[in-house]
DNA sequence: GTTACTGGTATCCTTTAGTATACTGGTATC
DNA sequence: GATACCAGTATACTAAAGGATACCAGTAAC
């Protein structure tokens, strides 16, 4: 769990802006952490990547998951079958993002839930 | 803590995208949760924030507020003093994100020191 | 009476994100 | 031999996000 949820002190303030400012310029833009969530059922490929995630364009798709290599977050592996065949996979270190992902998911559950509710 | 990390169906999968959208959508944006880390410390006057957040421009923030009040997690407060003085304060339903933010600032403190010692 | 503070708004501009559409080369399928 | 699949790239465009700068009215301090 967190270390600690209520800020303090003026510093402590800054540097946890500071630091959700970084998390967020890593996991910049719409589509990073979908494709993690799409990536962890295992390896998979460009194509099917494109139809888990419905809407997104190969260019986009594509950009982004550079992106993600970049970070390491996500490994591309190019196999000699004919046609060739790409594979992308998550990282140990995307692991580390799996708590984030999780509350996400389950305060974006508890959201939809809560708009029902309303209207 | 998070319900389940691993997805085993593609039905539970993109289950977990869309909420997962959901969330990005309504926090959608390079300033809301630090705003809202801002005003963890207590009601803050508009000026205040624009301090505290530093490069912010108050356009910018006065959007973002806008856009935090229509979703509930800020309330907006003008006090008869003179000049009047505006204060924001975080409501009830945003202590809901208080588990994200404390993940996304621990991991950003973590990966800002793997940082520092990959270079 | 000039300067500074507050809580913004107005205008203009740049950058980034995202869409649409078409295309490629190699292969396998019908 | 036409069609379709794969893993993208190329080109052109639109929309949204964000930044820079200036400005306003009311008040208080000097």
């Amino acid at each position: 769990m967190p270390t600690e949820n209520i800020v303090h002190s003026p510093a402590a303030c800054k540097q946890s802006i500071a630091a959700v400012r970084d998390t967020l310029y890593v996991l910049s833009g719409k589509w990073k952490l979908p494709i993690i969530v799409a990536l962890s059922t295992g390896p998979t490929r460009f194509k099917d990547l494109q139809r888990t995630l419905e809407e997104i364009t190969p260019k986009i798709l594509s950009k982004e998951l550079k992106e993600l290599e970049l970070n390491e977050f996500v490994t591309r592996t190019v196999y000699a079958t004919s046609p060739v065949s790409v594979e992308y996979e998550l990282t140990k270190y995307s692991q580390s993002l799996q708590k984030i992902i999780g509350e996400m998911r389950d305060w974006g559950l508890q959201h939809r839930k809560r708009m029902m509710s309303k209207k």
